[in-house]
DNA sequence: GCGTAATAGTTGTTTTTGTAACTAACAAGG
DNA sequence: CCTTGTTAGTTACAAAAACAACTATTACGC
């Protein structure tokens, strides 16, 4: 009989975890702007990165490119953002923020910010920091699993 | 201008660290048994505390009950599990996995208990239950944000 | 240059999810 | 008992995601 316990499986966890932690937080995105999840994660890039192509959003973000694009549309149709077609290569497009979209992005930061502390409050600087460290190693790893 | 950084807010982190560290588990599910993800949570719930209602799923793995009512039906119609009618209250239905059922989750529960020791290789013991634990709270949080 | 492959991005189709409405069974107050 | 409310679970319809196929443009090999 093995010990295994589902709720301190690590993927188990990390998607309670992500899920419980992500709800408030995308109740304003939704309400004050009628944002989705991808159309925020687009949002935040070209705001924190300056203007990106959408293929630079998808590898950062690790989003598939059909996310990005319906995204943007929604966000182009919004004006929160424009693109800009590259001179040299017609294939590319550059997505940089309106006014309205920078605005809406300032708001949300800040936001984000505040909730981001809430979030952290119980724990001490050095756990937080240790946290996320960690969590950022999870995010970047590329775990196979040889014939399990 | 804030020091706001999007890799470091701790949803987005956890959102990341989450998918990267579910799809390899994932791919086993689904490769072996077509599994769903809630297919899969369903399993294990049966599989770790016995016969339950779907409610009692419903509650503790925190999924809706539509979500459960599918799974449900998926894994009876593969004979992963069966259903009993309670005689007291015959609104209820007592969930029991079949001996197939048994099988794939003893199987998957071997492959999600070595998967979990090789992504927490990297870090020692305690800091692993410490990992665990911020993750459980946080979890377990229920965060509002007033006029943010 | 010309055929083939690769890249940027979009569109269409199928699955899966989210939300709300529904049926059935029980509970409780008068 | 009989209305009203609650709980267990399902079903129907709309929204969103996954996946594959598509157009347009550029790069590469010969």
């Amino acid at each position: 009989m093995s010990n295994f316990d589902l709720e301190q499986f690590l993927p188990y966890l990390l998607n309670q975890a992500a899920e419980a932690s992500s709800l408030a937080f995308q109740q304003v995105y939704k309400d004050r702007y009628g944002m989705l999840r991808n159309e925020w994660r687009v949002l935040f890039h070209l705001g924190q990165f300056g203007p990106m192509t959408a293929s630079a959003i998808s590898t950062r973000a690790r989003l598939h490119k059909t996310k990005i694009s319906r995204a943007v549309a929604k966000l182009e149709a919004r004006r929160f953002l424009q693109r800009r077609r590259d001179e040299d290569d017609r294939r590319v497009e550059h997505l940089h923020l309106t006014a309205a979209g920078r605005a809406a992005f300032d708001d949300l930061r800040a936001v984000a910010d505040r909730y981001d502390a809430q979030l952290l409050a119980g724990l001490g600087a050095s756990d937080a920091r240790a946290l996320k460290q960690h969590l950022a190693t999870l995010a970047a790893a590329k775990p196979g699993l040889a014939r399990m």
